[in-house]
DNA sequence: GCGACGATGGGCT
DNA sequence: GCCCATCGTCGCA
């Protein structure tokens, strides 16, 4: 299990560091996780594209807590966006975690994808937290309590030659320069397959 | 393979 | 009442 160490520095620094690691969920006795291949960073209030530009309200709280707790919240009418919070507390920053490649539980996964195709069981942020079984149940929870049953497990460090940058997704009205930041991580080898 | 678009509900002005 | 850190399907090539 990461540390709360791991997730108090920089966002961007959280963000890259987390490709590779393991997400895992544990429930009803069985193990759900995936190898983290795709992340973002959303950065403070002066960040544009963050949720807390708009200041600290009920649903962005969570983002001025301590770093290690799960920002889970609810968009489109009917997905579930799971992060992890960084930096210090006070300050709202957290990392999206886009895209894993399933390891255990391989069977829950499929049943929860139906009938969907392997490929696209876990390859977004909706997908994922779907795949997994993460909803708002698990918004604050700490990803760092010895008894946690969702938290991030360390693994080898992913290599920068097969890691590639891109700007954020899906920031159709955020004005520049927060649109083409480059604060979006991918595994590119075929280790993410 | 790819672009357009509708679903659907909480959050905020 | 408008805006989404999305997804799956549809039509067309």
């Amino acid at each position: 299990m990461l540390p709360r160490s791991f997730y108090h520095r920089s966002t961007t620094t959280v963000a890259r560091d987390l490709l590779g690691k393991i997400l895992v969920h544990e429930q009803n006795g069985g193990r759900i996780a995936g190898m983290i291949i795709e992340t973002e960073a959303y950065v403070g209030e002066t960040d544009l594209a963050c949720h807390a530009k708009a200041g600290r309200t009920k649903r962005t709280a969570q983002m001025y807590g301590q770093p290690g707790f799960a920002y889970v919240y609810f968009t489109y009418g009917m997905h579930w966006l799971f992060n992890c919070v960084t930096e210090d507390e006070g300050f709202p920053a957290a990392v999206l975690v886009r895209g894993v490649k399933p390891l255990d539980g391989i069977d829950i996964i499929a049943a929860r994808r139906k009938p969907i195709a392997r490929p696209q069981w876990t390859n977004g942020p909706g997908k994922l937290c779907k795949a997994f079984g993460i909803h708002g149940a698990h918004h604050g929870t700490d990803l760092c309590a010895p008894n946690s049953n969702l938290f991030i497990e360390d693994n080898d460090p992913i290599s920068d030659f097969s890691v590639t940058t891109s700007p954020r997704v899906g920031l159709n009205t955020v004005p520049e320069p927060w649109k083409s930041m480059p604060w979006r991580w991918l595994v590119t080898s075929n280790i993410a397959r």
